[in-house]
RNA sequence: GCGCUCGUAGCUCAGUUGGAUAGAGUGUCGGCCUCCGAAGCCGAAGGUCACAGGUUCGAAUCCUGUCGAGCGCGCCA
């Protein structure tokens, strides 16, 4: 249990031994190990003083100290287990502490306060920490997928290949994507996916606008209905259409159809209109130019976002393929649908819906949610054991629908996960900005992207906690963009950087081993308080990747940077003495990786020089 | 009307799943470069954790109610 640190007077003999990584990877985090050791001492507790064997199933939780005058992590089990245990929370606390093994890397197990344990590490379990920083290098912080690792799929963006995408598509980006990176360092085997509606009326709407722009580009007067798309990509579409096919495609265009009551029910006679009049050959041709033109978009655009996902995946393959179909004919035969007005319902309510579901329409057309329940179908069948999907907030209320489908074509809900991304609130200067799509005026990703810089946008949207609102002043971030916070970060890394440079001018160099050998010469409270933020990181990654919370590495690693700031102007690093040297410039660059490493799992570059 | 997410410093927000004296950034004010990058550091000021009850050794955190904000409640996608 005790054997990963050797003890001091080896090290002191520089055979410092390397930690064996296999081991570690096993154990887990020192947080848990402390609390493995009060897990046993709490169980010899209970036998030596024969107390209720129920006590035992209280979590043992340990946590971070607040403060460092604290230690380094703090439980308060004799607080918790002291009324039914029929003892005094400090006599219980002195009982426990009595009864933890102490390992030459813890250095003291204390009680203070009304209760409280206190843990502090012994400086070697520090130091041991700066060298598996320097051997695992930008692996640092990544585990090995375990034999059997569970495979995960998750699912993200997802938006409608209608148009661009716009600034909060950017935060389910960023989002998806920093969670994706952290789950596969923490050891899961993740695939990412993109899921295309590709099949829906809104498409035939999309392809009805790319026609009328074709016809006004082939010199006809056209009049362009409300509730079509009249961004101008529809009008590059049709010029790439018009370029393509000459005037091929010009028909007369659908009039006398447009003073009807209903706007909706008049478009879909115009779609019919222009559907009989392309015939389905060119017809075709017209909605694939709108779904291609889209899709490289949005392609192209997350690329350059650092964005990318394993899987497209087109809701017509589940047309073509039968999927949907078959899966409402699986929920049929399991008795879950009935037929009322000619439409085929889903009887969520059974299982605690408002409402049923239509799954087919009165006039046959399969529902978005018939595709839904269909998609997710499919995604158990390719053998996840778990899926996350990361939806709009607006999505908010199919949670249930889809849950409830799941839990009767297979009989649980456990293997699905669904968090919602709430919008982030544009603002230009104090004004609102509209996020209507429907006149073309809302802010794209990409011109976010051009305004505040990739690493800006995307640190600022994991910087907070997907399911918040969250308001972002374009001007602010623009304005103030030698102040935003990531610039902090990255500072810090670029100062470390700047060290190594340093070093080679004076001629000295970095002696890597020297360093980490001499680490007990660094006795400075601000050295000291940043091996304890290095040691914290593994333990901020488990965080953030069990609570699907990116923003808490965004928030270590503003503390980091601030710890190495303090601790920069404050000390000299390239001091004459090569073994103080090397030491402090061991620590640093340990730093340095660690903020390299936690700015990539969020997808944030980390600059050399600024 | 019903459901979900919320309400913490002037502003934008954390708060390690119920712990020790509620913290950052920004803004305001005052200090620090003959010294490794001042995109930095140090200090001051700023709070009825929306409000009222309840649960217990202990509440910003859990429960109930009130007020307020956002989102969702379609044979749209």
């Amino acid at each position: 249990m005790c054997a990963r640190f050797k003890p001091n007077d080896e090290r002191r003999k520089g055979q410092f031994p390397p930690i064996n990584r296999d081991e570690f990877v096993k154990e887990g985090s020192l947080k848990n190990q402390v609390a493995n050791l009060l897990a046993e001492a709490f169980k010899q507790w209970v036998l030596d003083e024969g107390l209720d064997a129920q006590l035992l199933n209280h979590k043992v939780m340990i946590e971070q100290a607040r403060d460092e005058r604290h230690g380094d992590y703090a439980s308060n089990l004799a607080m918790v287990v002291a009324v039914k245990a029929g003892r005094s929370p400090r006599f219980a606390a002195e009982a426990l502490i009595e009864r933890v093994a102490k390992p030459s890397w813890l250095e003291s197990v204390k009680i203070a306060g009304p209760g409280f344990i206190n843990f502090r590490l012994s400086d070697q379990a520090h130091h041991a920490i700066i060298q598996r920083v320097r051997a695992k290098g930008n692996q640092f912080g990544c585990l090995e997928p375990e034999k059997g690792a569970k495979k995960l799929l998750i699912e993200f963006v997802s938006a409608n290949p209608t148009g661009p995408l716009h600034v909060g598509h950017g935060r389910g980006a960023a989002y998806g994507d920093a969670l994706a990176r952290l789950l596969r360092a923490r050891g899961w085997l993740v695939d990412s996916e993109y899921y295309v509606n590709d099949a829906g009326r809104q498409m035939h709407k999309l392809a009805l606008s790319v026609w009328l722009r074709y016809l006004e580009r082939c010199g006809m007067d056209i009049e362009f209905p409300s509730g079509l798309y009249r961004g101008d990509y529809v009008r590059c579409a049709a010029e790439i259409l018009y370029m393509q096919q000459g005037e091929n495609l010009m028909r007369s265009p659908p009039s006398g159809v447009m003073d009807g009551e209903n706007d909706e029910a008049r478009l879909d006679v115009m779609m019919g209109i222009c559907r009989e009049e392309l015939g389905e050959t060119d017809y075709q041709r017209v909605f694939d130019m709108g779904l291609t033109y889209n899709l490289n978009d949005i392609r192209e655009d997350l690329l350059s976002f650092g964005v990318s996902f394993d899987r497209w995946f087109h809701e017509s393959e589940l047309v073509r393929h039968g999927d949907l179909e078959r899966a409402v004919d699986r929920l049929s035969e399991a008795g879950w649908t009935y037929e009322k007005g000619g439409a085929t319902w889903f009887a969520s309510t059974r299982l605690g819906d408002d409402k049923d579901r239509v799954l087919l329409r009165e006039n046959g057309q399969p529902t978005y949610f018939a595709s839904d329940v269909a998609y997710h179908l499919n995604k158990c069948e390719r053998g996840y054991s778990a899926c996350i999907n990361i939806w709009g907030a607006d999505h908010h209320g199919y949670i249930a629908r889809v849950r409830n489908a799941m839990q009767a074509l297979a009989g649980s809900t456990d293997f699905l996960e669904i968090l919602l991304v709430q919008f982030a609130n544009l603002y230009r200067g104090s004004a609102r900005v509209s996020m209507s799509t429907r006149d073309g005026e809302f802010v794209t990703l990409r011109t976010l992207r051009e305004e505040v810089g990739n690493d800006a946008a995307r640190f600022f949207y994991v910087m907070r906690p997907c399911d918040q609102h969250m308001d972002f002043d374009l001007e602010l971030a623009k304005s103030q963009s030698q102040e935003n916070p990531v610039y902090y970060i990255q500072y810090a890394h670029a100062r470390i950087c700047s060290l190594h440079v340093q070093l080679e001018q004076k001629g000295w160099g970095f002696e890597s081993e020297e360093g980490i050998r001499s680490l007990s010469l660094l006795r400075e409270s601000h050295e000291l308080s940043l091996m304890r933020q290095l040691r914290r990181f593994e333990e901020v990654m488990d965080l953030a990747a069990q609570n699907r919370a990116p923003h808490h590495l965004a928030n270590y690693l503003r503390e980091l940077a601030s710890a190495l700031h303090t601790y920069y102007n404050h000390t000299i690093i390239l001091v004459p003495e090569t073994e103080v040297r090397n030491a402090r410039m061991a620590l640093v660059d340990a730093v340095r990786q660690v903020l390299y490493n936690g700015l990539a799992f969020l997808g944030v570059s980390a600059p050399r020089f600024m």
